[in-house]
RNA sequence: GCGCCAGUAGCUCAGCUGGAUAGAGCAUGUGACUUCUAAUCACAGGGUCGAGGGUUCGAGUCCUUCCUGGCGCGCCA
């Protein structure tokens, strides 16, 4: 419907340039909105005022040249004004609007697909937790976020795939072994001091015992590293399947799960560093071999390898960034904690060393879950390994309303979850509130077949019987989604899918509410059940991006 | 100290990349079930958009200086 417009707007500007009626010859722009008053129209443009300067004229005396050029427009709009200091507003025909519930009917479990990423390849990169203990709350915001932000730009016409990075190597690894291999001794009785830089959550011991019934003894008389590579083994590998069982509870599926230590196995981590050496963006100081980031923004140079030979972390990142692009990708997407924003700037370094635009790597910050019970925060503390499980707010709350209230704020914006509200089953949970919507369609459906009548298909209705204000305003909220959608993958916001939602529940609550779709007059309840039936589609379909089910009934 | 993010109704938050009279949910108050599901709806009150200055036809949105809160500033991962 906008770009129909937009293109009429284009055509009518050329006309003027042609005629002479405007001189600067200059093709701005042509921005179209939704007005925020419908008084203003259904579609307003700027044009005008934004052309003023360029043509030295005031801007309703372009707008006026404009109007002039735009004719009748086929009978797709009724009059157009131009008001205030220059706007010029569409007032579209509801024959014109109610045509777009064909186009709903038609393109069904597809209709909000659009082209607007012409298959460019995206990476998401989220969750990423490290496989040293199994996923908490905060990761599952990250993790309903970034499915979501892949679902989006799938839909928006990108070709689109999900990686989870498994941070295997280094460190961390070790200590997990560690932790195991203590706790593992202590359950065959032996005294044990287990530090506090071990993992001290209970998952250990679990873990620990579970060695114990299937190995026995034995592992307690093995040399010290060769026990050590069997516990980080062994715990590495049980938790990282813990991790992607409770993602797919979670409904979340990767197409790659991608291990770092590959990375060093293949020299990659190697020949990112030689790279960047060739380049001439490195440098040594005290014994270490330094990025010199600072060139593109850092505030500080970083460390690639230390002075006593290990990499760091940051260098397998800059191999892995790497090879991210060596695979093709034209935009590679990192989902963060915002607790990582610090290193923001040095990726964008990698992304300058590497010779590829900054702008490949766009970089989501998920800001903290603050965890709440009725109103009272939860404690949690990683380190002590007292927190809430992704699975265990899965278990209590429900899947949907998890993944709902994960993506109904921004993702920069810090977000209270409370437990209470996200399990009640009333108007205070906005989760039901759209999923009712979606029910309630349903309903109407079987009222309707048990009454005889037959779910109407495209021609089988006659518009003129949608004589109602609200069957207009569903209508026309119903051919916005489309644009929702290219909105949301643009700016990497599924939030705007959940404000949709709950606009499109409210007025179809409010349109149910007022009267009955089934009625005396056949042909009315027909035209009727086809606009509800367009409905359940839309919430259907935005209820698919965000993971979230549309029940059949509740 | 430096940097990043935020500050909008009593509370939690939107605000479509600078547009017309700033919106929604919750909470509060009143009303609607012999009617396709009341997990719903209708109506009402509620605002110095943290504060000051600037940019322009026009600022919640952009620039700047303060104030407040969160986070980050390792040869850790």
């Amino acid at each position: 419907m906008k770009q129909r417009l937009v293109q009429y707007i284009g055509k009518a500007l050329q006309g003027c340039f042609d005629q002479q009626q405007l001189h600067s010859g200059v093709m701005p722009e042509i921005g179209l909105e939704v007005p925020a008053h419908t008084e203003h129209g259904d579609f307003s443009t700027n044009i005008a005022m934004a052309m003023a300067r360029a043509e030295k004229k005031a801007p309703r005396k372009i707008a006026e040249a404009i109007v002039a050029a735009l004719g009748d427009g086929d009978g797709m709009w009724d009059r157009i004004e131009i008001a205030g200091p220059g706007f010029i507003n569409f007032y579209l025909t509801p024959r014109c609007w109610f045509g777009m519930l064909d186009e709903v009917y038609r393109q069904g479990e597809l209709y909000g697909r659009t082209h607007t990423g012409a298959g460019r390849k995206v990476q998401v990169e989220f969750v990423s937790a490290n496989p040293t203990g199994p996923l908490h709350i905060g990761h599952g915001r990250g993790a309903a976020t970034g499915d979501a932000v892949a679902a989006v730009m799938t839909a928006a016409g990108y070709e689109v795939q999900r990686e989870y990075y498994i941070n295997d190597a280094g460190n961390q690894m070790l200590t997990l072994g560690r932790s195991l291999l203590l706790r593992y001794r202590e359950l065959l009785g032996e005294a044990v001091d287990f530090p506090t830089d071990c993992y001290q959550g209970v998952y250990i011991i679990d873990l620990a015992r579970e060695v114990l019934e299937q190995e026995g003894e034995r592992l307690r008389n093995l040399p010290e590293d060769e026990a050590l590579r069997f516990f980080s083994e062994y715990g590495g590998g049980k938790i990282r399947d813990g991790i992607e069982d409770d993602l797919a509870a979670f409904g979340v599926h990767f197409d790659n799960w991608y291990s770092e230590q590959s990375l060093y196995d293949r020299q990659e981590v190697e020949r990112g560093i030689a790279l960047l050496q060739e380049r001439g963006l490195t440098y040594e100081k005290e014994g270490a071999i330094w990025f010199r980031t600072t060139d593109y923004g850092d505030d500080k140079d970083r460390v690639l390898v230390r002075s006593n030979g290990a990499t760091t972390y940051f260098a397998s990142d800059v191999a892995y960034h790497k090879e991210k692009f060596d695979r093709g990708f034209d935009t590679v997407i990192d989902v963060w904690g915002a607790d990582h924003h610090g290193y923001v700037p040095r990726m964008k370094a990698v992304l300058a060393g590497l010779e590829r635009n900054p702008q490949d790597l766009q970089i989501i910050l998920v800001q903290l879950v603050n965890l709440l019970r009725d109103g009272q925060q939860v404690a949690m503390s990683t380190r002590s390994g007292e927190f809430v499980t992704l699975r265990e707010v899965i278990d209590e709350v429900g899947r949907d309303a998890c993944r709902f209230f994960f993506l109904m704020r921004r993702s920069d914006s810090q977000l209270d979850f409370d437990l209470e509200l996200a399990k009640k089953q009333s108007n205070e949970n906005p989760v039901f509130y759209v999923q009712y919507a979606h029910a309630r369609v349903c309903s109407i459906n079987r009222n309707a077949e048990e009454q005889g009548m037959t779910i109407p298909g495209q021609g089988q209705v006659d518009f003129d019987c949608l004589t109602l204000e609200d069957e207009l305003m569903l209508t026309k909220l119903l051919s916005r989604y489309p644009e929702v959608v290219d909105g949301a993958a643009a700016n990497f916001e599924p939030h705007r899918i959940v404000f949709y939602l709950q606009e499109l529940a409210a007025r179809f609550h409010s349109y149910y509410n007022k009267g009955r779709v089934i009625i005396d007059d056949p042909e009315v309840s027909q035209a009727r059940l086809y606009l509800i039936n367009c409905v359940r589609t839309v919430l259907h379909n935005a209820l698919v991006l965000l993971g979230v089910s549309a029940p059949d009934r509740m």
